[in-house]
DNA sequence: CATGGGATTGACT
DNA sequence: GTCAATCCCATGC
């Protein structure tokens, strides 16, 4: 797959984050097709970047075309592209992916969670899990960086050269329809609809946009 | 140095 | 629908 190169990301992030929806996330052989994404801008208080350069924004105010991958809840990691130029704290959240390589080694990062395997290992079946529907690797911020082994040691890094990397759209992807809508999960800048989903996506997360 | 708050998810009522 | 898990870091004293 050739990657996008960086300019792609040197642009305003709302188009970016509408131009990403049908291109290919794609970590040591396990892939998806983007479906969802959220724009974050310095401008807003919901992005990171509001409160400045800091230790942690420090990837985000950066060269575009990088991958800003932080902790969320304490327990998620969570992917961005960096956009806009350096010196501008802007980027793309993917929110979903529909998911197209390597579908059982998602299905193995995603079916038995550490604290399933570890704390419920009782007498009997300690593996009891339910293994996800394919509907469920894929489909939120969280779960596709866990379903494509992303984590926060890919902070920072090119996703034009990888190890995460950015390809086009494909075949069946071109001219995807797009919906737009709120962002999710935030408290502030609530209004904005920043967010982009393709319609009648399976994967897209919830909660799923009005006709999407 | 202490505190508080998340760009979430999954389990449970 | 509610709720807890869990860690990074911004903020304030």
């Amino acid at each position: 797959m050739q990657a996008l190169p960086p300019e792609f990301y040197d642009r305003p992030v709302l188009e970016v984050a509408r131009d990403l929806i049908g291109c290919t996330v794609e970590h040591r052989g396990v892939a998806g097709v983007v479906v969802e994404t959220e724009a974050y801008h310095e401008s807003e208080p919901a992005c990171h970047a509001f409160v400045g350069l800091t230790p942690r924004t420090r990837t985000l105010f950066g060269p575009p075309g990088r991958a800003y991958v932080y902790r969320s809840y304490g327990i998620h990691a969570l992917l961005n592209a960096v956009c806009e130029p350096e010196g501008v704290g802007a980027a793309v959240l993917i929110r979903a992916l529909d998911p197209t390589v390597g579908l059982e080694e998602m299905r193995a990062r995603r079916g038995v969670t550490a604290r399933s395997n570890g704390a419920r290992s009782g007498g009997r079946g300690a593996i009891d899990r339910h293994s996800p529907s394919d509907r469920d690797l894929c489909s939120g911020p969280g779960k596709l960086t866990q379903a494509l082994g992303i984590s926060l040691e890919q902070n920072g890094s090119d996703l034009s050269r990888g190890p995460v990397r950015i390809g086009p759209r494909t075949d069946g992807w071109l001219e995807p329809a797009v919906v737009e809508d709120a962002r999710v999960g935030i408290t502030k800048a609530v209004d904005l609809r920043w967010r982009f989903c393709v319609a009648g996506n399976r994967h897209v997360s919830r909660p799923r946009p009005p006709g999407g």
